[in-house]
RNA sequence: GGCGCUAUCGUCUAGGGGUUAGGACGGAAGAUUCUCAAUCUUCAAACACGGGUUCGAUUCCCGUUAGCGCUACCA
């Protein structure tokens, strides 16, 4: 083959969202393989709004697009529009018009679903529009008559379409089984299959990475390439991603759940979210999970997506789907706040739990000035006042006890309020202790802390020492102190808390606990 | 209905004609520890079913079943 000599050209692709809904999981991933795909092979990633349904097409799809797409904070190389390409796509399909490889179809257009069910057998062109003569095609034209653009199949014989998919293999279909798809509708509008192949073809596109939903079209679209004279070019359908049910992600049966800017809210990291849904239909064949977007790039490969659909481990939020009447939509502006509202599960058990542990461990892998710095907004946005320089002290201190970002609110929550919410004053008595000992405990732990030097080894010296002097263990002489000053049992570590949180603060809610048990 | 695609632990996956079918998450148990978390150790857990081919199939072929996709003048 001639190609084989010339050298290998850097791979074009594309991600061609269509603007009819907010970003879902399931085109985030479709985006982060052809960012991938294009970054690893060092070539051009292309964002184009395949907006040529103008019915369906809505601005706060648009904007939804580019706010997770922005939150990924891949980026892409070039950008376009489709629907500020329609000359483009109508000059392609009257070319191939021109090459008798399209015809006008004067039938009216299926106006109910009601054949959609109804369809037994296949359907494959409206019955005479085909013959229709090239002089009476158009002087009804001509007329005004509306008509719509179909690519005429080569349905006789026995000749097949074929392709090779990177992922899905030799593809291959009868010609006399696909019908003669549009190509423009009657009001001049390209419709998808001719929009995508005609710009694919403009744009140099050479590698479409796409759902496997498409897998079927791309016979059509052999054909539409092969007839605008354009050689088509290399296929790689991705697996679906699914829901537990194994149907299709969709934000009126399963919730916000599937859209990126939920995953944004609850507090994931953008590069946890991207390694987890690499995870989905790819592998990189060596045991790796834990990567980071680097790492993804250097392995990734076509070779390593599988073929079989995904599904996407979230708690079925049964109760919402029961709850929530089906004809009600589901505002696209709803926040991990409204979820129990809507009857949805809390945030930490409705994700699925992989790509929780993922963004744990991605938090970890952290330095603590940059996750520090990711924390502060979200404490700020909460109402609490931390100075960065606390922040930066509290940091190590929950960074391996919170899994979401959002997380610190309630981890750390003692560390920014004032005064502590109200708690049982049961929690204080130690465990086979009693409330004679909590208080023991509290009035020694007074006395020892107005003195002792607040760093970790002092405090640690000096109430063990205190422990020893009451007769009780160390964990009893701590757990008094812990739950009088952070208002609860399970805090990080005493010492270093103590540390951060001061003598008066301390000292203050020392003595406030031995009132509550006074 | 037609056409296409898929089938390994609960989930994501590795593997491949002969393996104790590997890893991870989640689960269970234990260790450690001032609680929680993290960490470490251990355990339970899978080749959808039926036929071939073969000395031998989870792996290759066919069928069945199930799931998914397409079957629009949606994308």
């Amino acid at each position: 083959m001639l190609e084989s000599f010339a050298p290998t050209m850097a791979p074009r692709v594309r991600f061609a969202p269509s603007p009819t809904g907010f970003l879902h999981v399931g085109s985030a991933r479709t985006f982060i393989f052809n960012w991938l795909y294009a970054r690893h092979n060092k070539g051009t990633m292309i964002l184009r709004l395949d907006d040529t349904d103008v019915g369906r097409n809505t601005q706060a799809s648009v904007d939804s697009i580019f706010e997770g797409l922005k939150w990924l904070n891949l980026g892409w190389d070039e950008e376009y529009k489709q629907s500020e390409r329609i000359d483009l796509h109508r000059k392609t399909a009257w070319a191939i018009f021109e090459k008798g490889l399209a015809y006008r179809d004067f039938t009216p257009a299926h106006t109910g679903e009601a054949e959609k069910s109804g369809a037994q057998g296949t359907w494959l062109f409206n019955p005479g529009a085909r013959e229709i003569s090239p002089a009476e095609s158009d002087r009804r034209a001509a007329a005004g008559e509306p008509f719509a653009l179909r690519f005429r199949v080569p349905h006789e014989g026995d000749q097949a379409v074929r392709f090779t998919d990177a992922v899905y293999g030799e593809q291959a279909k009868l010609a006399a089984d696909i019908e003669d798809f549009a190509l423009l509708r009657s009001d001049g509008m390209p419709t998808y299959h001719l929009a995508s192949c005609a710009d694919d073809a403009d744009l140099r596109i050479s590698h479409i990475i796409r759902g496997q939903d498409h897998l079927s079209n791309t016979f059509k679209h052999v054909l539409i390439f092969e007839a605008a004279g354009s050689r088509p070019p290399q296929f790689a359908h991705l697996p679906l991603l699914v829901a537990p049910d194994g149907t299709k992600l969709s934000k009126r049966r399963h919730g916000p759940v599937v859209s990126v800017t939920t995953y944004r809210d609850a507090g994931f990291l953008s590069e946890a979210f991207i390694n987890f849904l690499c995870l989905l239909g790819w592998s990189p064949k060596n045991d790796r999970e834990n990567m980071s977007v680097q790492e993804l790039t250097e392995a990734f490969s076509l070779e390593g997506i599988n073929r079989s659909n995904a599904v996407v481990n979230f708690k079925e939020s049964t109760v919402a789907a029961e709850a929530t009447p089906p004809n009600v939509a589901i505002p696209s502006e709803v926040r991990e706040s409204d979820f129990a509202a809507l009857g949805f599960a809390a945030p930490e058990d409705t994700f699925d739990p992989k790509a929780l542990w993922l963004n744990a461990e991605h938090i970890r892998a952290l330095p603590v000035e940059e996750l520090s710095a990711r924390l502060l907004p979200i404490v700020h946005a909460a109402g609490f006042q931390v100075t960065e320089d606390k922040m930066l002290r509290i940091t190590p201190l929950i960074r391996e006890r919170i899994k979401l970002l959002r997380d610190v609110l309630t981890a750390a929550d003692f560390f920014f309020v004032d005064q502590l919410p109200p708690y049982d004053p049961a929690e204080l008595i130690p465990q086979k202790g009693d409330a004679a000992m909590a208080r023991r405990v509290l009035e020694k732990g007074r006395e020892v802390l107005a003195n002792v030097e607040f760093k970790h080894d002092p405090l640690d010296q000096a109430l063990r020492a205190a422990a020893q002097e009451l007769g009780v263990k160390a964990g009893q002489m701590f757990q008094p102190i812990r739950v009088a000053v952070c208002g609860r049992k399970n805090a990080p570590p005493l010492f270093e808390t103590l540390e951060v949180l001061g003598r008066e603060t301390t000292l203050k809610r020392i003595e406030q606990a031995l009132q509550k048990i006074a």
